[in-house]
RNA sequence: GGGCGCUUAGCUCAGUUGGCUAGAGCGUCGCUUUUACACAGCGAAUGUCACAGGUUCGAGUCCUGUAGCGCCCA
């Protein structure tokens, strides 16, 4: 019959091979229809809680969530076998300036703007990317075999999260956690927006120093500074230097006329100036050899500018506008008929013109390369600018909120002594690998306000409406101070509103109303009183700082039908597995809000920082280098379990994973090595058009070539999609696991009884102490997320013992033995279990037919059935299925098979052909003890004593120091060859023995080291004595 | 500049209180298409564990220093 033969279900009711496409989505649609994966709010089992770090809807998951997400699933998968009750969080995060971005370029290819829209228009557009993209994250979700409670999903700005949000920036006012300053900002003039610290990417850029010659006012001669960036020069309101430069003295009190603008500006004295190395500067600071020991001070264009601003009391002069061009509207109010012909150059022009004028005026006294770090906004990739502007800041130094967070760190985490105290929360969260618990910690050490305005139009608004004060008496009974916001008792105060004014930098008063959500009426009556709402909207990170409290319906859970109870069931949560560079972004926020809005509890028990997958050569995949790799491309290269699997088995907690990126040939869809080069950038790229590994005519285009615009994909030259021969692994195991199945269902049609594991044969107990082995090894694992390792305890369980040793043993013997069939099944069903948190799909097809064998069992080992393997019981093993004994014995029926099949692939002996054992009085003990499995196993059909006659044509073997003969491995000796094998084994045995002896010899080893250790060394090397000698012996024999 | 890692077989990586004649997967080379699996089985080869010191009876593992690589923060 010409049938499709992987297709054909044969006598296990299992089809012939595993194909992940075929049972997939299958599988997804009867999780789905169970409705297994919800939350049980009224169940008494324990929760076990985790919440999805929400993806950015910007675009596709990528690899990194990929891996992300399956650690996560194998841990909900774990816990639900384990009768926990599994709240898996999903949802989506708006991710504010990511997706305005992408949106807005996409604008531009039709040559729109945004400004071109209303605001509500162009919302509803980012509205539409957003549900397309969330739908498609969903569906990756699924299709990987993500376990979270679906219907549950939450986006950050859908009305529950809103409400949160809006609840927590209320609180957060009233409480004046938050106030608005006009502080230095990292502005990026591209997108006209603050970013905040972390949005900021240091990039070394080849500049210039160059040094600008400055006049002293009393014509005494001019100074020299040095800078990076003299289209600044306009803002200066100071020259410093160090006080213990020498020449201060003699120019203490001077002034300066500045170049160009004309301003009388004084000389200030701070430590902070580095000093020239000629006049005694540190020589180890690299900056001492450029430096002049002079300082140009320009406070509202640079942060350390500002500082010493602040100390010495400097006007700050604002002389650029939100675009980076020079601007006289932002501040700069003496400009002179000679600086007027700076205003509205952009950055890079005006310093070209600056530098020139003081070249033209004979002051530029030198300009020379000059490499230095400057900030780069992530998203738009230029430069940012300190910029001078109002923004709203969340003021996190404050102790309630900082403090709380390094509260929160479990003791022994805490680099030095812990401020851990006895409140709820205290000490509580505890970092896997511990070394992540430095960075959170270092970070709130040098935190920062953080500033949450963005001046976007995608995200939340900020609910705060804002006027030039109007009512002198509340103006006058109000003590502002500086200028920080004061509260005050208002009508509006007095409706629940939050009310509180400040005094601006130009004096005048600003009052502001934040409206909590139920107050939202309010508006229309502020509004009529002069009010305006603020245009910014809040920072993504914001409202991910409340993740664990939105999702959650928090602060009115009783609003939403399906949340009731659950914020004080599901939060904190068990475990937070995101990546290394959110610690600070988002681990941090969710830290401190979640302790100051609950009352001290934390967000979460144990933070686990999962490992950067980067690709082949190291570097970070992206989507410009084309070296990404699309879990769809993998799903359907190799499926699901095969990705998940290899991403678990990569994730090791000491290094990064590289990937290399390997291609398909979009015309033979085989896999190839493509042809690497170096981009322009450095980086390591496909060279944007690749030749088919089968015909070479043929050409494709790599994903690099399209991302960088040099090829384009057509049909006669199509796009090549990326995959990775790594997952193979993956893909190998679920077909190991879909065959051992298979071999292991049609060796066991009907055990139905409950065996005793004492009464059953060596390899039996063996097998079983195996399996409780694994499952403890795999349960340690999980609960110490080493996922490297839980994917190894199956694997060397499944491939290993159960496959290569048990199985291969059990051949003869199965069919006939229904005691042994209930082994057999017992240990498949436990590894089909042990494998389901991290291979969902291929152990739940197989689990049709494993679950038939329900009615088996083996004491001491529990496992409990249901119709799904995704809600059927973690394998329980009791200490009484660990048996040493056994498991000792077995290890040295596997070192005599070893030792004859070492032989017999050495002379290249078939595998069928049957062979005599002439064994020693161990051998022979040993053989006895395995029942038949020495002999299965190494293909030996009569085992003699040692003393028996041998053909001349026998190899010798030596065993736990004896010696032992092969008969009839080959019909004619090859002497030469067998002098080889022989004198290698001497070489062997010579080393082992000289090493012992060595040891031995060692007084101060045998008289310091433990005994036991010494013991066995002692053995070792009259067990290597004995087989040098048999080996000798056999060698002379030869000639 | 500060912090955190990493450097072990051709490649990717394990190696949990120091006991190791250093392991796995892939790749390589033999033998085998044996009625679970060639996405397989059996066997083999391959390492001055980055380098230099130190502690110790004993160091891949602990300490110090050097070099290179990576990430985070300035």
């Amino acid at each position: 019959m010409i049938a499709n033969s992987a297709t054909e279900i044969d006598a296990s009711g299992l089809a012939k091979s595993y194909r992940p496409g075929e049972h997939e989505s299958a599988m997804s649609a009867r999780w789905r229809e169970s409705g297994c994966f919800k939350a049980r709010p009224d169940s008494k089992s324990e929760p076990f809680t985790m919440f999805i770090p929400p993806p950015n809807v910007t675009a596709a998951l990528h690899l990194g969530h990929a891996l992300n997400n399956t650690l996560q699933d194998t841990l909900a998968r774990h816990a639900r076998m384990r009768g926990r009750d599994v709240l898996w969080m999903p949802g989506t995060d708006h991710a504010g300036i990511a997706t305005q971005t992408v949106v807005e370029r996409r604008l531009a290819l039709q040559g729109k703007k945004r400004t071109d829209f209303t605001r509500d228009e162009f919302v509803a557009q980012v509205q539409a990317w957003k549900d397309e993209y969330e739908r498609v994250i969903l569906e990756q979700l699924v299709a990987m075999g993500c376990s979270c409670d679906f219907d549950r999903t939450r986006f950050t700005m859908d009305p529950v999260c809103a409400a949160g949000v809006r609840e927590g920036f209320f609180r957060l006012f009233k409480d004046g956690l938050i106030e608005r300053g006009r502080r230095l900002v990292n502005w990026d003039p591209k997108t006209k927006t603050a970013i905040a610290d972390d949005e900021v990417v240091m990039r070394d850029v080849d500049g210039k120093m160059w040094y600008l010659k400055y006049p002293l006012s009393d014509g005494s001669g001019t100074i020299t500074v040095a800078t990076t960036r003299p289209e600044t020069m306009l803002g200066d309101t100071a020259v410093a230097m160090n006080p213990k430069d020498p020449r201060a003295a003699s120019l203490r009190g001077k002034k300066i006329i500045l170049p160009i603008v004309g301003r009388e500006i004084p000389i200030v004295e701070d430590d902070y100036v580095v000093m020239a190395l000629s006049m005694g500067g540190d020589a180890s600071d690299a900056k001492a050899e450029v430096a002049t020991g002079f300082l140009k001070v320009t406070p509202a264009h640079d942060p350390n500018d500002f500082d010493i601003g602040r100390r010495h009391n400097l006007a700050l002069i604002n002389v650029l506008g939100p675009d980076g061009a020079i601007s006289d509207r932002h501040g700069w109010n003496d400009v002179s008929e000679q600086a007027k012909a700076f205003v509205g150059l952009s950055r890079e022009d005006a310093r070209k013109a600056i530098v020139n004028w003081f070249k033209v005026n004979g002051l530029l006294e030198n300009e020379r390369p000059w490499k230095h770090a400057v900030g780069h906004s992530d998203r738009s990739g230029v430069a940012i600018e300190p910029w001078l502007s109002d923004q709203w800041f969340v003021r996190v130094t404050d102790q309630r909120l900082r403090g709380a967070a390094l509260k929160a760190m479990a003791p022994d985490q805490f680099e030095g002594v812990s401020p851990a105290g006895k409140a709820v929360g205290d000490g509580e969260i505890r970092f896997f690998p511990p070394r992540y618990a430095k960075t959170f910690q270092h970070w709130h050490e040098s935190l920062r306000d953080w500033c949450i305005s963005r001046q976007l139009w995608w995200g939340h608004r900020i609910p705060v409406w804002t006027r030039d004060a109007k009512d002198e008496a509340l103006t006058q009974s109000t003590s502002l101070r500086g200028s920080e916001m004061v509260a005050v008792n208002s009508k509006w105060s007095a409706l629940g509103a939050a009310h509180r004014m400040r005094k601006r930098d130009d004096g005048s008063v600003e009052e502001s109303v934040c409206l909590p959500l139920d107050l939202e009426h309010v508006a229309a009556q502020l509004v009529a009183a002069g009010f305006e709402q603020d245009q910014d909207v809040l920072d993504t990170w914001f409202s991910s700082a409340l993740w664990p409290l939105s999702t959650l319906g928090w602060p009115h859970p009783e609003k939403f039908p399906d949340m009731k109870g659950m914020l004080e069931r599901y939060n904190p949560s068990s475990v937070l597995s995101t990546a290394r560079d959110i610690i600070t972004l988002w681990v941090s926020r969710m830290t401190m809000f979640n302790r100051y809005f609950l009352g001290g509890k934390v967000p979460f028990k144990h933070v686990y920082i999962h490992p950067v997958i980067q690709d082949g050569f190291g570097q970070r995949m992206s989507k410009s280098l084309g070296n990404g790799l699309d879990p769809r491309d993998v799903i359907h290269s190799h499926g699901a379990d095969a990705l998940r699997f290899t991403l678990l088995d990569l994730t090791t907690d000491t290094q990064d994973v590289r990937v290399q990126i390997d291609m398909i040939d979009p015309q033979s869809g085989e896999t190839f090595e493509p042809e690497f080069m170096r981009a322009p950038s450095g980086h390591m790229v496909a060279a944007p058009i690749q030749k088919s590994p089968k015909s070479p005519t043929q050409t494709m285009v790599s994903t690099y070539g399209a991302a960088s615009g040099l090829a384009t994909p057509s049909a006669a030259q199509p796009l090549a999609r990326n995959t990775s021969s790594r997952f193979d692994v993956g893909r190998n195991v679920a077909t190991k696991l879909w065959n051992a199945s298979r071999f292991a269902l049609m060796n066991t049609p009907q055990p139905a009884l409950e065996v005793d594991p004492s009464t059953r044969p060596l390899l039996d107990r063996w097998i079983l102490s195996r399996v409780a082995g694994a499952l403890t090894r795999a349960d340690r694992a999980l609960a110490e997320y080493r996922f490297s390792d839980f994917a190894a305890a199956g694997y060397d369980l499944l491939w290993r013992d159960f496959c290569d040793w048990f199985l291969e043993a059990a051949k003869p013997t199965a069919k006939n033995d229904p005691a042994q069939q209930c082994v057999m099944a017992c240990s498949l069903s436990a590894i089909v279990r042990l494998f389901h948190p991290g291979m969902p799909h291929v152990t739940e097809a197989l689990w049709s037919a494993v679950k038939n064998h329900a009615a088996c069992a083996v004491r001491g080992l529990d496992m409990k059935s249901t119709d799904l393997l995704a809600t059927s019981s973690w394998p329980v093993a009791h200490a009484s299925l660990i048996d040493t004994k056994a498991e000792a014995e077995f290890a040295r029926v596997q070192a005599l098979v070893e030792a004859i099949r070492n032989v017999r692939g050495e002379r290249q002996v078939n595998p069928k052909k049957r062979i005599k054992l002439l064994a020693s009085a161990n051998a022979s003990q040993v053989v006895a003890l395995a029942g038949g499995v020495v002999e299965t196993l190494s293909g030996v059909d009569g085992v003699l004593p040692i003393t028996h006659a041998r053909s001349p044509t026998a190899a010798a073997m030596t065993f736990e120091g004896q010696e032992c003969w092969l008969d009839g491995l080959v019909d004619a000796l090859d002497i030469g060859a067998e002098r080889a094998r022989l004198t290698k084994l001497l070489a062997e045995r010579q080393r082992a023995v000289s090493g012992y002896k060595g040891k031995l010899s060692n007084a101060g080893y045998v008289a310091k080291a433990p005994p036991q250790v010494v013991q066995d060394t002692q053995k070792m090397l009259r067990d290597a004595e004995a087989e040098l000698i048999a080996v000798e012996r056999s060698l002379k024999e030869l000639a």
